[in-house]
DNA sequence: TATATAAATGCAACTTAGTTGCGTTAAGAT
DNA sequence: ATCTTAACGCAACTAAGTTGCATTTATATA
């Protein structure tokens, strides 16, 4: 689908660095931090406070998301109907999406008796940490 | 048992600031942080360097460990043998304890098959985040 | 108990992610 | 073409966490 138009369904308008940075979340297909944007070459005139106000409206709009990491600052990536998770290298910060619906299910489980027990559950974070092929 | 022989124990000095401040992570039986500590009345005059540093020893002496929240701050707590994780109230940052040994033996397979494609885990992050009875 | 030494602490300056207020620019509806 | 307001840039700010260095103190040893 087109940016643009995706960013007027949700009743965004469509500037220039919100298209660039979203297009860029796109292309990239792997989750990415403000800091990454900002040292971009083709980023680097653009002011900051452009791409943080960007991600709150676009965390808003439900068309990114954030990603556990335990780099310094915050990942986010395209929000897709496919809910994932990730193992994340803390050597070179290299990430892999993790399918496992076997988890998703107990998840679930978990979440639903918190509900009984009196809590509203909004969302779960899970993350596995460690070295990649290349680091260990 | 005395906080200064667990500290011995771990090969660290029993430094006025570390027994204080590990004193106060037992009592507090919950996860704190770094500006927890600081802004506490008794610890007004404590430098926050003094602080960080120990939270670096203590965590490297594996008496403390990080727990993930949705807080500015990072929070620790007394790393136990019981792993468990934690429900935070994105409203009013309280916690609760879950004890999910369901979960626990779902997460082992999916780090064992991690393990075979060739990864190693070291850790996982685990949180449910939402509201808690008061705040909803 | 006195002494030596390295670990623990305090202090101040610094780094960095993220925020805020405000003036300017440009998207898009009319 | 014009108007409105969302998007953007800029600069100053906030707050968590870090670092270098001087001072103090825990503790091992004499």
């Amino acid at each position: 689908m087109d940016i643009k138009k995706l960013l007027k369904s949700k009743g965004l308008r469509a500037g220039k660095v919100r298209v660039d940075f979203l297009q860029y979340l796109f292309d990239a297909g792997k989750p990415i931090s403000a800091v990454d944007i900002l040292q971009k070459e083709s980023m680097k005139s653009v002011s900051k406070s452009t791409i943080y106000r960007n991600i709150e409206d676009l965390l808003e709009a439900g068309l990114i998301e954030n990603v556990y990491s335990n780099s310094d600052s915050q990942l986010y990536e395209i929000k897709t109907d496919h809910h994932h998770h990730h193992f994340n290298c803390t050597q070179c910060g290299w990430m892999q999406c993790l399918d496992v619906t076997e988890l998703e299910s107990v998840i679930k489980k978990v979440e639903s008796k918190l509900s009984c027990n009196g809590l509203i559950v909004s969302k779960h974070i899970l993350g596995f940490e460690g070295l990649c092929k290349n680091c260990k």
